[in-house]
DNA sequence: TCTCTCCAAGACAAACCGTCTGACAAGAGG
DNA sequence: CCTCTTGTCAGACGGTTTGTCTTGGAGAGA
């Protein structure tokens, strides 16, 4: 049970973010993308990369074709709530308030953030009984 | 001014909640803490990682005594902090916006958290001037 | 002096991460 | 058939990190 829940690292999250912007790709497609070129190495390189992210869960390969087509598993959203969970669990036992005040009253958010934030946390007031989930 | 910013591992963090929650100690009661008891390895070990807190800025070390004693540099909130804007920085292009909504809509937050945060929020609306700091 | 505790310095293996090499399969064109 | 080219696959390599551990020596107290 142990599996997953593994953290991306920077040359991983490149790649993703190349998918994420410009959509699903084959490894030299992508490795352009990220390097800008693509010579012999840079292709290993991705594909490397790329295999880690498949055995992460974090990108599927489309064999279909002869040449395979990554695209993203997981989306920013996601990674964000994985490495915000992360922080909780590390630094606050696993809960997620004291993240949330920390943003709240530490970094510097302007009256419209701040208007934008009541009008978000008014919306969950009303549709209080939707997401029974954890 | 570009030192550090350096995160702690794993292990440098239970040495650093050690001294959140007990105070500042000696190599010997920290080892005590954290592992249950202190062999010479287990002192060797703990040395180890209170010297590089050390050395990353996040421990002080008092050396006055010939026992040295030791104490957290950094606190919880500092290390929330900046583990959020390593998201923010990666994820977000920068922004804490993004992670503010994603745990405010994201997390089931019960109502009486929405009504500690909405009045969070006005409490930053009252005193509007200025930015604390940067 | 002997002994015990402590500090300093560094060795160490394992893991991780980005990179790169080599072998092989399939298709195109001579 | 032969040879390029373009992929995939499998694995090695070197550097860095991380937690652990060993050794040597200084200093205080019986």
């Amino acid at each position: 049970m142990r599996r997953n829940e593994v953290d991306v690292t920077e040359a991983e999250l490149a790649l993703l973010t190349a998918i994420w912007d410009h959509g699903p790709a084959p490894i030299r497609r992508l490795a352009e993308r990220v390097y800008g070129e693509c010579g012999p190495s840079t292709y290993a390189t991705v594909q490397k990369l790329l295999e880690r992210l498949e055995q992460k869960g974090c990108a599927t390969r489309d064999r279909s074709g002869s040449v395979h087509v990554f695209d993203a598993a997981v989306g920013r959203d996601e990674l964000i709530g994985r490495r915000l969970r992360a922080v909780a669990d590390s630094l606050c036992g696993g809960s997620m308030t004291p993240l949330l005040t920390h943003l709240v009253e530490g970094e510097g958010l302007s009256p419209t953030e701040r208007d934008e934030l009541r009008s978000l946390i008014d919306r969950l007031d009303r549709g209080t009984r939707r997401r029974p989930r954890a």
